[in-house]
RNA sequence: GCCCAGAUAGCUCAGUCGGUAGAGCAGGGGAUUGAAAAUCCCCGUGUCGGCAGUUCGAUUCUGUCUCUGGGCA
């Protein structure tokens, strides 16, 4: 089994690169995307269009409701099952997206660890509020004394995450990390990387400006109200922690104004677009004859993978 | 024309009772094991508006000029 993979930061036009793909061989997409996951989040998570959409076979997209949330174990699950379905139909599997926590799950596997308890956090945040945050990394001392070496006072996301595990298992959770082996990725993968050329994102910080007005201009706002007036949901859930969506959820609440928000929103963008290079550079510093460069913008693009993944698209070709 | 308030980092501003300065934001680098579009860590020399005066020493006090707000004519 094999699949293609297009990385890149937002905004950086991996799903229109993709789209073209699909004119020149038969294939499925697979969405690797922590926000496209989510029904009802269109225009703020750039989703494909309805039209994009039904011009090939889009998969892990629209499969939550908002209020729910999804992880890295559960995508790793999901996109092998879907890149077997996908072959078991003779089309191939083309991986597209920014989510790169959920790739490297993917491609190096996860230690055994149990799932989120949601009653659980619950509890671990309200000792954190009692206490503090750097008070709870000191206690984690007691009995996880390689995760508080590792880990910093202020990051109460992954502080909390060990207190979970110990929680609900009576163990640490490097514990965990020290057990098997995680299971690598049962498929092989061509990867193409969009990155802006020389690295330079000023370039980029143009386009997400530019497609964050236009996002403005297609309904944004009312996308947001419409969410915020169901009344069961909340900026602490993961949907609404979504670049664009919480500034503008902030502002409805009148926090600050318009403008500022449209700030707060393109800085947010452009701090996204910065961490995903950073992941992008990780996995290219230890360069494979798997990994190709693409620069953002380029029109040859297309004719590049069709070049570099000839071998693996010969059989698929239209 | 007169009066008042400002002029300090790319932006908004703090501060130095006189010993050449620091926050937030922006920007850069990094970490990343079921929330990841999350969470967190590291990175700050800038004629302190110009000129002159007082002083051992001025961004700080004084004078003056320029510019920007606001007020009065």
């Amino acid at each position: 089994m094999h699949a293609l993979v297009i990385l890149g930061p937002t905004a950086s036009g991996k799903t229109s690169l993709a789209l073209s793909l699909a004119q020149r061989v038969r294939c499925e997409i697979i969405s690797l995307d922590s926000a496209l996951v989510y029904k009802t989040m269109d225009i703020g998570t750039a989703k494909p269009t309805p039209s994009e959409l039904a011009q090939v076979p889009h998969h892990l997209i629209d499969i939550l409701d908002p209020k729910e949330s999804y992880s890295a174990a559960d995508f790793r699950r999901d996109c092998i099952k879907k890149v077997a379905e996908i072959s078991n139909r003779g089309n191939l599997p083309i991986i597209c997206g920014g989510t790169m926590m959920y790739y490297k799950a993917l491609v190096e596997g996860l230690s055994p660890l149990p799932a989120t308890d949601d009653s659980i956090r619950a509890k671990v945040l309200e000792e954190a509020l009692q206490i503090g945050w750097p008070a709870m990394h000191e206690r984690l001392k007691e009995f996880d004394e390689k995760s508080y070496a590792r880990l910093n006072p202020n990051d109460k996301q992954r502080l909390s995450r060990a207190f979970e595990v110990y929680y609900q298992t009576g163990k640490s959770m490097s514990s965990f990390f020290e057990k098997e082996p995680k299971e690598c990725c049962p498929f092989y993968r061509k990867e193409f990387i969009l990155l802006p050329v020389n690295d330079d994102r000023a370039a980029l910080r143009g386009l997400i400006k530019q497609r964050f007005m236009m996002m403005l201009k297609t309904g944004l706002i009312e996308e947001v109200d419409d969410l915020k007036s169901r009344g069961d949901l909340n900026l602490q859930m993961p949907s609404m922690r979504c670049v664009g969506y919480r500034q503008v959820w902030e502002y409805l609440d009148g926090k600050y104004d318009y403008d500022t928000m449209k700030d707060l929103s393109i800085h947010a963008t452009s701090h996204l677009a910065k961490h995903q290079m950073t992941w992008l550079r990780g996995a290219l510093s230890n360069s494979s004859s798997n990994r190709t460069r693409l620069d953002i913008g380029d029109e040859d693009n297309l004719n590049k993978i069709m070049e570099k993944a000839s071998y693996l698209l010969k059989p698929y070709l239209i």
